[in-house]
DNA sequence: TAACCCATGTAAACGGTTACATGATTTC
DNA sequence: GAAATCATGTAACCGTTTACATGGGTTA
């Protein structure tokens, strides 16, 4: 984030909320000592800016070293880590439970699903309006943006027609695995 | 794990590779002492079984109180984690990244994908030639193995997607976004 | 004889969450 | 007068990972 633009801890926090948190998320006790912790490294370095009205903020800005070390990062090997989805093991024990219970559960899941999904696309649709071109250069940031994005609705999709699956299977369900 | 059959902890290590591996993961430094823990609390019980030519192990059973609270926690409500996806992570700030290594590192997940989507649908056919009818059954614990596999093929079924599109626009992509 | 499987644990470190803590300004 | 926004931090806790630790049996 700050490869794009100097911000405080509470700009960064902001920007968790909406576009960067559809794939990553960090509370403000995480961000402040972080940040902290990259200045020390040399990473990021901050400016003290004083305001009228509100309180004073640090704004960050990285430094060529940090750079330097985000670009290594980026290209950096990544073996990928073994998934943990809980409303997926909650599935795999969806033979014990309560059939009202479960339906109502999925269905719960599917719905916030296609809310987050919905919103992906208009932000989507505002992307491509907005920064046109753009988004066929690797080189740009929006371009960066916008492939982020697009996992996102590719997974929520994805996770949408699974929760409507399981609920049709729980609807016509046959009971028990062996009585009636 | 145990509400399906009594297990040692090295069984439960072995099922966390393949079949639970899909969607859930933990080490066996997590899973003796949780052990432990889930037998302090009432949860679990185990049973000392020796063994000739390997060393004896210990079988766990779950317990009525463990199963009684197992299906309390299946039904419970859940608000979704936020995601937290490196790959993603690094995809947002592919514009600073090295074209030529970041292709390398896309096509490297794109393949690792293919190759776990491959397994998973070959699981996925043994599973409907296997189990059949009780796939359709809520109540079976074939029903929710399946159902959690189901999601890992959606899963990677967009993250091939997403690989594949990312290195797509590498490879047509016109470096940076001003200079040619 | 080296590597791997079976089998079970502990200790230190780390990343992240929850809760604690403060306080002025603006909006309802 | 209450709630939300702006703004920054710390402390305790918890789940998980990495590394430490042991040791017999089997397979290549």
């Amino acid at each position: 984030m700050l490869s794009r633009e100097a911000l405080s801890g509470y700009d960064l926090k902001g920007w968790m909320e909406r576009p960067v948190g559809f794939f990553w998320e960090a509370r403000h006790s995480q961000i402040y000592p972080e940040l902290a912790r990259l200045e020390a490294a040399g990473m990021v370095s901050h400016e003290l800016v004083e305001q009228e009205g509100r309180p004073d903020k640090k704004v960050y800005e990285i430094t060529p070293v940090g750079l330097e070390a985000l670009k290594g990062w980026v290209v950096a090997p990544l073996e990928p880590r073994g998934a943990r989805d809980e409303l997926v093991l909650k599935a795999y024990s969806l033979w014990l439970a309560d059939p009202e219970k479960a339906l109502a559960l999925f269905r719960e899941h599917e719905r916030l699903h296609e809310e987050r999904l919905r919103r992906y696309e208009e932000t989507n649709a505002w992307m491509e309006r907005e920064w046109g071109d753009d988004l066929d250069l690797p080189g740009s940031p929006h371009f960066a943006s916008y492939a982020a994005l697009r996992r996102g609705i590719l997974n929520e999709r994805g996770y949408v027609e699974w929760c409507g699956w399981v609920v049709n299977r729980l609807k016509a369900g046959g009971g028990l695995s062996e009585s009636g």
